[in-house]
DNA sequence: TAATCATTCAATCAATCGATTGACTGATCG
DNA sequence: CGATCAGTCAATCGATTGATTGAATGATTA
């Protein structure tokens, strides 16, 4: 027993401290997991830097990315599984942006956290 | 060529506008991406909402997550090696925790995200 | 309706990841 | 110094991931 207390952080939440994370249940850390694994390769987060700008269809992706269109397609539906992108159909063209702000905010953070230094 | 503009959201950022994400370099989604695919794995995610409330060693840890030691190490090593963690040994214990609090809010705001609804 | 364009689906396969085990290192204590 | 505790390292191995290819679907146009 090495640690000098041990519970007192746990059980429930003392005051309303805003600051201090809660403890997450263990199905947030599942889907918050699954949400950080999908933002978490490169090709997969260039796609969403540039759908942070604005709605793009397949076709401009892959142009943009220069890569093959099934490939970005594959990652499309991965992203639009774990509810990162949404997609809108509009004629032949599938257009896909961020799925909402917060989603929005989590890409913008991150990557000023990895631009910075 | 399905889109209707080319280029004009490339090039340089127009404007001083500050909601708009700039255009990430390669090098800047590889360690973002590096970071998120740190953060995507539900017990690496357990263990950073423990660390979240207080510097912690690798026993206490250990007995919070109810695993093995080596594997709970292990764990904390990737962290270690992405920079979201930082260690300090005292005496026989090494204590770890977060690496900074931009760190911190990626964290708390994708548990947020992944708790909501 | 046939042809074509845009996209998705499905299956295969190689590469990567992470659990596990046991050996190793570093620090304290007798 | 030898024993023990805390933690790390290294190698193996099974599971998951994602690229690739070609076939299938959905929408438009001729």
């Amino acid at each position: 027993m090495a640690h000098t207390s041990d519970a007192e952080c746990f059980g429930e939440d003392h005051g309303g401290v805003k600051h201090v994370l809660p403890i997450p249940s263990a199905e947030a850390c599942k889907v918050t997991a699954a949400i950080f694994r999908a933002l978490g390769d490169e090709r997969r987060l260039s796609l969403l830097a540039l759908l942070a700008h604005r709605e793009m269809c397949v076709t401009e992706l892959t142009e943009r990315m220069q890569d093959n269109l099934p490939a970005i397609s594959q990652r499309l539906k991965l992203l639009r599984s774990e509810r990162i992108v949404v997609a809108r159909r509009k004629g032949k063209h599938v257009f896909y942006s961020l799925a909402d702000d917060h989603i929005a905010h989590l890409i913008a953070n991150g990557l000023a956290h990895g631009s910075e230094k």
